[in-house]
RNA sequence: GCCCCCAUCGUCUAGUGGCCCAGGACGAAGCCCUCUCAAGGCUUAAACCGGGAUUCGAAUUCCCGUGGGGGCACCA
């Protein structure tokens, strides 16, 4: 076996949202060339026109962009094999196709379709498999071509040989059997005058000379087909591994768009496209998925880059795996965690201005600490922080009365934390804690009812970041105003 | 209907004949810490689909069931 240089692709095709599962099939044969030193490619399949999507091209290049995975040749960047888009390669699988007729490996075929849908109808009355009738293979080869040149509408279709059997290997599951009997005439070349998938991608990663073919499982099926035709060109075949399916995160049915419609409702989704917008870290991502289907014994949050280290193709695993949401959450908040504070920060800012929030630098700075461990997605930045860039909150009255205590009560606590405070010269974590401790000692009161009333005063909400830090960085000025606000409220409802 | 693939805690998985009365992670429960919420620390519950066979010995090998998934297009 000789040593060749690892070349493997992505090769989606453009017919819509980029969703994880094509993330996940870019993301090993990326993984498996920069561990190799190889190359990575990115392939568009755009051979079928009817289900062609326009911008999923842009889509997929941004997907991937946004995840850090980059491709070395690609319809968008160029490359010494390329072009990288399908349907600009009709001529060469067009000339691959008539080799095949050439080597008597594959035959015009002149069917209509209405006469293939009636065969396969009667086939199914019959308990048969719908399987193509050979009406075609007949026809003498001068004849075809004479036809053929007339003008009539034609495909071409591979002569699957009626007997003996065809074994191949998927580097998971190890070789597989199959009945040459069991298999089709499939149709190589469309009366459109483009390839289907299974002329299109064999002559393409032989043609790119693609060593490893990482694809969905939905292709382990057709995989005699292809040993078929890369054999009938006299090809070496690349290594296939068939990646497992992703299910429901019920675990029973496959990954669906309509099963997403409701994962989006609770902060989820399915689609690259909704990840940034719902909050969720390219890192966050990426663990996660690379997880599904690949185990690691210990130590399983890592970057990209530890990823590469670690990465084994042979150890992915063949069984289908169940979307987990909770598991991206908490890849999420653990890879917020690891982030700088200055990263964390820009990454934040967005958020904030989308609300509408005038973002002062300073500030963010000072919160990110603040916020850091109680991010789950980055747009939670909102719920806990966003206080810090209002000029006024309007906490709910019922919120402010401390448990246990009436509005009277609680504006008799607010009142002297006023007082407390007022005294101080500045608002500080390690100053302004200890007095009011102290308050809390000689009232008889216990620390959450005198800090919660502060904290609902001060921050608009039940649940913040730890109170004495925030009110350091909003300052004594508008805390006391918010205190003496929340006083008022209070006196009212009394 | 036919063909193919898969099968360890609820979920993702480690495990390649003895290191396994099965390890890790998410989730769950409890405790600690604690100004709320988190984070962090400690602890607990939780699995080898069933049946045969091979072997001194099987989660690990083989066979048969069962369950789940995929495929049978001029779609990829």
């Amino acid at each position: 076996m000789s040593i060749k240089p690892v070349r493997t692709r992505f090769a989606p095709s453009p017919t819509g949202r980029m969703h994880i599962g094509n993330a996940r099939s870019a993301l090993y044969p990326f993984l498996l060339a920069r561990r190799m030193g190889g190359t990575f490619i990115l392939r568009i399949e755009d051979t079928d026109q009817k289900r062609y999507t326009q911008g999923a091209e842009q889509e997929l290049i941004e997907g991937l962009h946004w995840l850090g995975i980059q491709h070395d040749e690609g319809p968008d960047i160029g490359g010494p094999f390329g072009p990288y888009r399908q349907t600009e390669r009709r001529e060469i699988h067009h000339e691959y196709a008539w080799k095949l007729v050439e080597s008597g490996h594959a035959f015009p075929c002149f069917c209509t379709t209405e006469r293939l849908e009636k065969v396969r109808q009667e086939q199914m009355k019959n308990k048969q498999n719908p399987r193509y009738d050979g009406a075609c293979r007949a026809i003498a080869p001068d004849e075809a071509r004479g036809r053929v040149d007339s003008g009539e509408k034609y495909v071409i279709r591979f002569k699957m040989p009626k007997v003996g059997s065809i074994t191949v290997t998927d580097l998971l599951r190890g070789p597989i059997v199959t009945e040459n009997a069991a298999l089709d005439d499939s149709v190589l070349l469309k009366s459109d005058g483009l390839p289907t998938y299974h002329l299109a991608a064999m002559v393409d990663d032989q043609l790119m000379k693609i060593t490893h073919v990482i694809r969905g499982s939905e292709w382990l099926p057709s995989m005699p087909l292809h040993a078929h035709i890369i054999r009938a060109f006299g090809w070496e075949e690349p290594v296939f591994v068939h990646l497992s399916v992703f299910l429901k995160p019920a675990g029973k049915g496959k990954m669906s768009k309509r099963g997403d419609v409701e994962a989006i409702k609770d902060g989820h989704s399915i689609f690259l496209g909704d990840m940034k917008d719902l909050g969720f870290t390219p890192e966050g991502v990426l663990n996660w998925i690379v997880l599904m289907g690949w185990g690691v014994a210990e130590d399983d949050v890592m970057t990209l880059a530890q990823m590469v280290d670690r990465f084994n193709i042979d150890s992915l695993t063949p069984s289908p795996a169940a979307i987990n949401f909770q598991k991206l959450d908490h890849f999420n908040a653990t890879h917020i965690r690891l982030l700088t504070t200055e990263d964390l920060a820009g990454r934040i800012k967005p958020y904030f201005t989308r609300e509408g929030l005038n973002v002062k630098d300073d500030i963010l700075l000072k919160i990110v600490p603040l916020l850091r461990e109680r991010l789950v997605t980055l747009d939670d930045c909102i719920a806990f922080g966003g206080f810090f860039f209002k000029d006024d909150v309007t906490p709910n009255p019922e919120d402010l009365i401390a448990k246990g205590l009436d509005a009277k009560q609680s504006a008799e606590i607010a009142r002297r934390a006023y007082e407390i405070l007022s005294a101080q010269p500045v608002i500080s974590h390690e100053g302004s804690e200890l007095p009011l401790r102290a308050y809390v000692e000689e009232s008889g009161l216990n620390v959450n009812q005198v800090f919660g009333i502060l904290r609902v005063a001060i921050t608009g909400q039940r649940v913040s970041p730890p109170l004495f830090e925030s009110m350091e960085i909003i300052g004594k000025e508008k805390c006391l105003y918010r205190i003496k606000k929340a006083v008022e409220v209070l006196e009212k409802m009394g």
